[in-house]
DNA sequence: ATTTGTAATAACAACGTTGTTATTTGTTGT
DNA sequence: ACAACAAATAACAACGTTGTTATTACAAAT
């Protein structure tokens, strides 16, 4: 049998209303009783009944999210570190891998006091949820707070750092086929970047037609298989820059010395690749952050949190870029 | 405000505890009552109260998964088979991405009715768990109900397989340094049968050093490298393949012809690579399914469920494999 | 016509908390 | 010595369900 407030009570001999006083902190209740309360409770090992602070208490103390793509490294990264920063608030996550509508529906009856959906299912997004929802990626017409990153800054960043090691010649590797916001605008940025300096042309850009690593190492094997030698390139994503290495030192190519490579997602996971890769992107940790923090802000006052919020990508130089004309090293 | 049950009661002109009875199916309810109040619940979007319902019927009919590792696919695709069979059942699954103990405290919290353990958190399980648990792996002595695969039995398919096409130079390739006994009893499987054979030789044996595809790729490239040249491949998991199956097309070779890749993990993934590889193991779908069922089980009545349970592996034929001297195809 | 039996529904206690209101106890000031 | 007041605790009503027990209504049987 489970222990509650009231075998405190008849231990401690007070009543179990002070006992739930005591428990919380409340300033209504002695100190030295408190104590002696909060004493027995461990002793005794009580656990506080959860289904019933819910019921009266009208919170649950969770954030649901609903689970991305499973095969990516980059979004998994993300989940990583938003469940680290929900557990250094006072809040848990918990994670559906069922398909957006289903998850919601589950949520709603755990009462989940906020929800996280990703880009991906931004397409069948209900026009309203009971719940209160966060998304991740570029603004549609949701209702709900968007966390955003300036693609489009972030290639102008990115191309900005090769052009000034004297790169003239850049490609840019990425998913076209998708219509995934982010990565268009990942492209497009590219694009416009490009222009401005006066140095775009149609063929830098390679598309990989998907976003997996197998994507990437395709797509580099066909550019290989062409006439066209970048001396950078710029890849899109954590996954299609596996894929990109791999392809590029199966062929000898000698990262940086040959060819500069700079990947978007600024991931720690970057320094892991054969090759510590210089990336780009709103730092994992920030992002989470952001998400983290805005949502539970969404949950106590809804209109306290702007409609989109967009991050500053940075570069995290490693060693994947070398300044044009230098065999040696960065 | 939410609706509840003395609301329906309210509109359909019965006591809350008909409208309770009617909702739950009750046969102390008249038949058209029922109907009607149903239906006037349906109308006015009734919902339960889930907090109320697990406050007094003691059961949550969620189960808790402990996610394994996060970048790998076998267990990817293992976990959201189980979703599937969970969700066939009357239960629902969350997961948690947290350590074991952290998790395990968080779904008491939520009074989950059972949980869902991975072989690798085998060495901090703890002795004792309020909470019925389930684990996935080779039995090692805890006191819960263990879903095993018969692995030696699935090397030695694999290996008479691969004999009764012809071949005598069959290598292994795995994770040696893990101490994740289904690893292990792989490679003692792989063995076994050869010796078995007597065409067993210590060379056979390649050690990725690691789970990942990217360690299966670098021990491929060691081996290509290396004078050893064996008609078969067993590799020990699904990731494995992927990138023994990148460093053998790198080279050139071509699969089946030139030479026979047998996978351990029968998942349909399998057919989705360069080449539809040809796998031995228990299916996913059957694991998946012995898990929801002996813990939903076991949570019913803890004595009705044996100890362990050892599937048996099966091997699906794709196209990976062919006969010695065949190089046309299999 | 009155009892008996049963089908249908109502009433109510419980589940384990929290927040509000009521009561007791103790202290201070006159 | 007794208000007046504050501090500490007790009492109790919620929260939204489910299961048990009590009541009603109505049919069949005597």
């Amino acid at each position: 049998m489970t222990i509650t407030i009231k075998d405190l009570a008849l231990v401690a001999g007070v009543s179990y209303s002070t006992v739930s006083k005591a428990l919380n902190d409340s300033s209504l209740v002695k100190p030295e009783t408190k104590d002696r309360i909060i004493k027995i409770a461990k002793e005794m090992g009580y656990e506080p009944n959860y289904a019933a602070q819910r019921l009266v208490s009208k919170e649950s103390k969770v954030i649901g999210l609903i689970w991305p793509t499973l095969e990516r490294v980059a979004p998994s990264v993300l989940v990583t570190k938003i469940n680290e920063e929900i557990s250094k608030s006072s809040y848990s996550m918990i994670l559906s891998v069922n398909p957006l509508q289903t998850s919601l529906e589950m949520f709603k009856r755990f009462q989940v006091d906020g929800v996280i959906i990703f880009n991906e299912y931004l397409n069948d997004m209900p026009a309203t949820s009971p719940l209160p929802c966060l998304t991740y990626g570029v603004k549609k017409d949701t209702p709900f707070p968007v966390i955003d990153v300036n693609y489009q800054g972030a290639m102008n960043d990115a191309v900005t750092y090769l052009y000034e090691l004297g790169h003239r010649d850049i490609a840019f590797i990425g998913d076209l086929t998708t219509d995934d916001e982010r990565q268009i605008e990942k492209a497009a940025g590219f694009k416009k970047a490009m222009k401005n300096f006066g140095i775009y042309q149609e063929d830098h850009i390679l598309d990989t037609k998907g976003l997996g690593w197998y994507d990437g190492y395709m797509a580099t094997v066909r550019l290989i298989n062409s006439p066209y030698r970048p001396t950078a390139i710029i890849s899109a994503s954590y996954d299609i820059s596996a894929g990109l290495i791999r392809a590029l030192r199966q062929e000898n190519y000698m990262i940086p010395n040959d060819i500069s490579v700079l990947s978007y997602d600024n991931i720690p996971q970057m320094a892991n690749m054969e090759i510590p890769l210089t990336s780009v992107g709103a730092p994992v940790e920030e992002i989470a952050q952001a998400m983290v923090q805005t949502l539970t802000r969404y949950i106590k006052d809804p209109d306290s949190v702007p409609a989109v919020q967009t991050l500053t990508p940075v570069i995290t130089e490693r060693s994947s870029c070398a300044a044009i004309g230098t065999p040696t090293e960065k």
